[in-house]
DNA sequence: CTGAAAGCGCTTACAG
DNA sequence: CTGAAAGCGCTTACAG
């Protein structure tokens, strides 16, 4: 079971290596070979089994056809999900996927960029854990092309889509408000990530513009590796004692806060949305079917993966063109079900 | 920023490029190379960023340290965490993962197991959808290792690891039978694959056990490709009109399954447990959250997927032995929360 | 219109 | 102990 190569084919028609990778990359007519050849080339490599060996290519060609992806993730929906959009859109131009999850940790998004370097991606999409500065900036000054997703560097220029987290922040509030809830609390992860800090921002603003002045203590920032202990910790401290009402509603940050946050009030016997009313990032099927089902900011995953490839593909695709890097703010959209009351 | 080589780091020092490949691979005391040539290589290589490229390794040894994974659905939190566990145990090994989704369709998979084969993976890691033997019997042709997950198909032989999905669903229904349920539905999907087969082949025997006879209506097979209506219109049948009482439970062979079903049986006003009793496969967080938290039946994916990267390196190591397929069938936990009632 | 030859970056017998 | 050379499977100027 010998895998055939080139010259299988060459050897077993009496022809050049040279015309045989001609025909089989299309360029039959480009160079004017007979009709007849190119047919019988095209015969013996369906018969043989021929499959190009990528490695070859890439080694001659130095393009491999492949991107790297590392995701923050993939025990999230979000990121899964999004995975797969990449890899889908990927196909359609015929490149390849190699797919890492870095699961928020730096020390291994570094080696994950370090084995993807190593093979020879031709690009990269990546949402960078925090602490990941450095990496990406030596993308950058390596002229290797890359594109961010989900976050950002506000201070390292580079390509990313993103979506407009203030405004979805600021909607998911203004949201609660025009319900009658009034004391709103926050809880997200370390605010060292742009997209977690603009969210907390588009909260702190809907709160202003309704005259309601923003209690630090209703923001509840957890370590970025917390498990549900952490939030329950937390939902009691906002809480506060039985009947203490201190707070109406919570702002949840993000899908894994909100799943856990969701367990906890539950087992704490406080209703949603009766006791308390809630909005989450990310639209993860547990919140179709919860307890009380999750009014969410949904974010068009199916577009952010496609213009993620494309922007790539096209810097992949002109080099040359003096680095102008270009930033994609994406819009979310707030469905609404009844974990908000009405 | 041309990327160094071996004869970067070669030229400057004035050595020869074979030994620089022997001291950066560990083979310097091997081959007795003078430790102060060692340290020198060593340290230009770190002072010239080097990596090597481990394409031109690939051509050269034959093996490229790349897997090929795919996965039948990667919006299942089942394959994705799955999925990131195999990619880890893999990174243990120096072994890089290449991740497809075939989104059960054989099409995909067909074309994903040629663009792998094409990229030069050492190994597969696989669970086929159905309809996709011949793509499996021609990896066994041609001898390239290969382990199936999830699924198989009994007829090929094949390194596979499975969990025991009979005696699972056995106990799953005994679990019901126990707290008083006594007619239990099964819904799953296009019995083709035998992992549900098995699922429905041990409700069935749980049910004959407990001298019940199964009543084939209650057995709901949905395609593949179901969305929720498909599940709508099955538990509606299964339920009857109001006060019918067709059923007091159900036992969803999936989670995608599950989580359609709950969100129909709370649409149409049916409480879980009272009026209906739900198990199901799989642990989703959804099943976590949910208006009932969910008795499910837990699969132990951190071992899944060690033991099936373990497997399939071991097969890529010893290509030499007489390949003796292996089957390992691992248990699985029934996590029993409030969706049964006691 | 077609072929011989170089070379991508490695590894590894072989020779000394 | 170290180096020159071949070769993995391709692509692509170059020559005719």
């Amino acid at each position: 079971m010998k895998k055939t190569s080139l010259s299988d084919i060459a050897k077993h028609l009496g022809v050049s290596k040279t015309l045989v990778s001609f025909v089989l990359n299309g360029k039959g007519k480009e160079f004017r070979i007979s009709e007849d050849i190119c047919n019988k080339v095209l015969e013996v490599a369906k018969e043989l089994n021929y499959q190009p060996n990528r490695i070859a290519q890439g080694l001659r060609t130095g393009r491999t056809n492949t991107i790297g992806l590392i995701i923050a993730d993939i025990a999230n929906q979000f990121f899964g999900i999004l995975g797969r959009e990449i890899e889908q859109e990927a196909a359609r131009y015929g490149y390849r996927v190699i797919f890492c999850s870095s699961d928020e940790n730096p020390e291994k998004s570094k080696q994950q960029i370090a084995m993807l370097q190593q093979s020879q991606v031709d690009g990269y999409i990546i949402s960078p854990p925090k602490n990941s500065e450095e990496q990406i900036r030596s993308l950058a000054r390596g002229h290797v092309p890359f594109v961010l997703i989900d976050r950002y560097f506000p201070e390292i220029e580079s390509n990313h889509i993103v979506v407009d987290n203030f405004d979805a922040a600021y909607r998911a509030t203004n949201h609660l408000l025009s319900l009658g809830r009034k004391k709103i609390a926050n809880i997200t992860v370390n605010l060292d990530l742009i997209n977690m800090v603009q969210r907390t921002e588009g909260y702190r603003q809907a709160l202003r513009d309704a005259s309601i002045q923003v209690d630090e203590n209703l923001i509840k920032v957890l370590p970025f590796s917390h498990d549900n202990k952490d939030v329950a910790r937390a939902i009691k401290e906002l809480v506060g004692k039985p009947g203490q009402k201190k707070i109406d509603a919570i702002l949840f940050s993000t899908s894994k806060l909100g799943i856990n946050g969701i367990e906890c009030i539950s087992s704490l016997g406080l209703k949603i949305p009766d006791d308390i009313a809630i909005v989450s990032f990310d639209n993860p099927d547990a919140y179709k079917i919860c307890i009380s089902p999750v009014t969410v900011v949904n974010q068009p995953l199916k577009e952010i993966g496609k213009t993620a490839v494309q922007m790539l593909l096209n810097e992949i695709k002109h080099p040359d063109v003096p680095s102008k890097f270009q930033e994609v703010i994406l819009k979310t959209d707030l469905i609404i079900r009844k974990s908000c009351g009405s």
